[in-house]
DNA sequence: ACGTCTATGTGCGCTACCGAACTTAAGACG
DNA sequence: CGTCTTAAGTTCGGTAGCGCACATAGACGT
């Protein structure tokens, strides 16, 4: 097994803190705090703070405590499981449309995953202590929160069936388009290394799989980034699993209603 | 792909309602209750009934919303995603340590999986209207849940690494472990097939590998009928995965304080 | 006792993916 | 401008698991 792991060489960033207010842009930024009533909104508002997050920052440890729970805006970040020998497999992904550390609220305070951003950009945090403190009691927040949860469960039980039955070729299909719905434009920056990190692969089988798709037409790329021109044709080589998942995600966390 | 699915051939049965009380000694036998303090059995031993659960029966259905959630007491249940094209593959195992229908109380109503019965046996179970109305305010019950759906989280994400990482010789000896440890004994009523579509394989690879273990003398099968004999011999040749998901319950889930 | 299921064992060619070693080429940076 | 680093492409032998076809052998009903 490849005991090669980019993402355990990369340098732990701390995170910039960014000093300016939670402007109503960053709140419609992230899905569930978009979707909050606006009396809760001017309840969480002043516990929040935007951070910036860079590319392979890890927002908790397998085990450790989380200090924060993250809400990313513009951030990717990937939810993996690394084993023993050091192979490492990526079990969600969590963008805009939901939060990082939901072991807060389950009760357990860690989780043996690793949180690694993996497209940089922002998000809104809160501390650990205050999250659990204000979630002892129901709230709008938590039962979002929760649907939330169920939708991540979903994702990590397709993630299991993908890894089992699809091929490489398939998955890598998923993957972009699971990137891309956390994505503004048709952009990602990402090596076909981390990639196969995250699938749990070898990168000379993403390169055969990516040049199968370039060939196609449907996505271009060079060193590190990669454009995808074709989404519908992505969809169409992908097996079921992104639809599901998507799906499942919308069915539990419509569209955010407009509350400003 | 095989579209063969012994699972879904079986006969769907309805369960029988066992018409006693509620024993203390069927509370004891769901770890989850055996952790209610005293106070709170006492509220909710009325909404409770005790059901057999036969071999097959399907507790609820991808996507169709639940009637009732279940607290297996003898019974063994594999959450079990079934594919478009027939394949299937199980994320999780629910027994006596458990409950199934998690999404009653996460908001979802529903999930694209299936619960079915592993290995026959009895357990508790309540209405979902019931339970959904009586959660809507902090209990001892609603914290117990949340933690068990942690542990729950963990299980599916072990078997998204497992399926990726680890050969099926191992996933076996990981699978024989999870069922024994929803077990009294040392004996389970489980046929190669059915082993085969829970982990999403082939049933001739499930034969090469059990033939491996009862060639070392780890395990005797015959017709259905599989016996551990070391489950140290198991142990050493599973992966981490076991390991992991078992350490993880522990923790989240210690045992159950006796309150009787 | 006989035929019939059903569970298990076995062989065979095939494919996807692995592990390793190497090349090519595009930025980065002096 | 030349050098270095890193991303991506290529090749090759090995292997785990697949799909398929078929053999064997308990269990069980009549």
């Amino acid at each position: 097994m490849a005991v090669t792991n980019m993402l355990t060489d990369l340098k732990t960033f701390t995170p910039q803190r960014v000093v300016k207010n939670l402007t109503p842009a960053a709140r419609q930024a992230n899905h569930l705090l978009a979707a909050l009533p606006a009396a809760d909104w001017l309840h969480w508002q002043p516990l929040l703070e935007v951070v910036a997050l860079p590319l392979g920052f890890v927002l908790y440890e397998s085990g450790q405590p989380l200090s924060h729970a993250y809400f990313p805006t513009t951030a990717i970040v990937s939810l993996l499981y690394v084993m023993e020998n050091g192979a490492s497999a990526e079990i969600a992904v969590v963008g805009n449309e939901g939060m990082v550390g939901v072991s807060l609220f389950m009760g357990g305070g860690s989780t043996p995953s690793r949180a690694v951003v993996q497209s940089a950009g922002y998000g809104v945090r809160i501390r650990a202590a205050t999250l659990k403190n204000e979630l002892r009691y129901p709230s709008a927040l938590m039962h979002l929160l929760l649907r939330y949860t169920q939708a991540l469960l979903t994702q990590m039980a397709q993630t299991a069936v993908c890894n089992r039955h699809h091929s490489l070729d398939q998955q890598l299909c998923r993957w972009l388009l699971l990137s891309l719905d956390r994505l503004d434009g048709p952009d990602l920056t990402m090596t076909q290394e981390l990639i196969a990190n995250m699938l749990g692969v070898r990168r000379e089988g993403v390169t055969e799989a990516a040049l199968k798709l370039q060939k196609a037409g449907i996505i271009r790329y060079a060193r590190g980034r990669i454009t995808v021109l074709d989404r519908l044709g992505l969809a169409a080589l992908s097996c079921e699993c992104h639809g599901v998942v998507k799906h499942e995600y919308d069915r539990l966390l419509p569209a955010p209603h407009q509350t400003d």
